[in-house]
DNA sequence: CGGATATCAGGGAAACTGATATTA
DNA sequence: CTAATATCAGTTGCCCTGATATCC
């Protein structure tokens, strides 16, 4: 009953799901870091790297580094922003864009995967508890970076 | 509704697990991976290595490296399988044991925040949703390792 | 000044691939 | 012969810490 672990489980969640995310990021040429940034800046345009590593739950400098090679490609675009000038805004280029929506079908793939044996209904309860699961754990205790919710 | 991104959130609560996670074990001077590997022994005495590693969805030789300082520091022992010349059975000692023990309190307090937000009977539903998950992931698709259920 | 950004330099935990020897 | 184990060696993705310069 109370055997739950729920740090254990949620662990082997991450990396049973490894694997499957990972060959699908590996054959579009992206990390599965660099894939989840896309995503991310998709949603939240104009972002600096310092917002997407808080959002992410990682560094400054590992977001940087993360999102390197997506400047080389072209899949993301960098600009300074007009009022601060220190401040570099992200975007995703057209080509960044295209890619998401080559890797859509592949992704969607792998989500399917993951709640297969999951009730329709009970699915958005699951991913209410994950998301409670990440407010809870971002809003005490030893952090990599700053505060503000993730997404 | 269908932008639940389960793929995301799963890595966003991993991500956000794990300094409180990672700082527990530093804490007893563990790594993460070290400390699962302990838990498992302990409830699944006399495994070998290579078991080990298909219940913890990695490669034979990554348990082993992880494996390798426990050893070393008297937590976990290893003995010869009597009907196989090859295998050998890992055992925690009494000193393994004992740390578990005494790490008991801080990962239950790592636990508890996880589900701070959860509701008691909700809770079960929950550790449900997330065992099937992983069930899903293994029977299908890429995998690192071999077959057989995790725990 | 403090606070946030960007970036340089270095390090470590933990997964990966490939290859090999042994044994049921 | 085939499958599984144990182990050697190298690589990679991705996080960390510490320090620095710039800018509001």
């Amino acid at each position: 009953m109370e055997l739950t672990n729920f740090t254990y489980v949620i662990k082997q969640v991450e990396l049973a799901l490894r694997p499957h995310f990972n060959a699908v990021c590996a054959n579009a040429g992206l990390t599965p870091a660099q894939y989840t940034a896309l995503t991310v800046l998709a949603r939240r345009p104009g972002l600096t790297s310092s917002e997407l590593a808080r959002r992410s739950f990682v560094r400054a400098q590992t977001m940087a580094a993360t999102i390197e090679p997506l400047l080389g490609d072209r899949l993301v675009r960098r600009e300074q922003d007009p009022t601060h000038q220190r401040r570099m805004l992200l975007d995703l280029t057209p080509k960044g864009e295209a890619l998401l929506e080559e890797m859509s079908p592949a992704i969607r793939a792998v989500e399917d995967l993951i709640v297969a044996e999951i009730d329709e209904n009970a699915r958005a309860d699951f991913a209410h508890y994950l998301r409670s699961a990440r407010r809870s754990l971002d809003t005490a205790g030893p952090r990599p970076s700053g505060r503000r919710s993730p997404d």
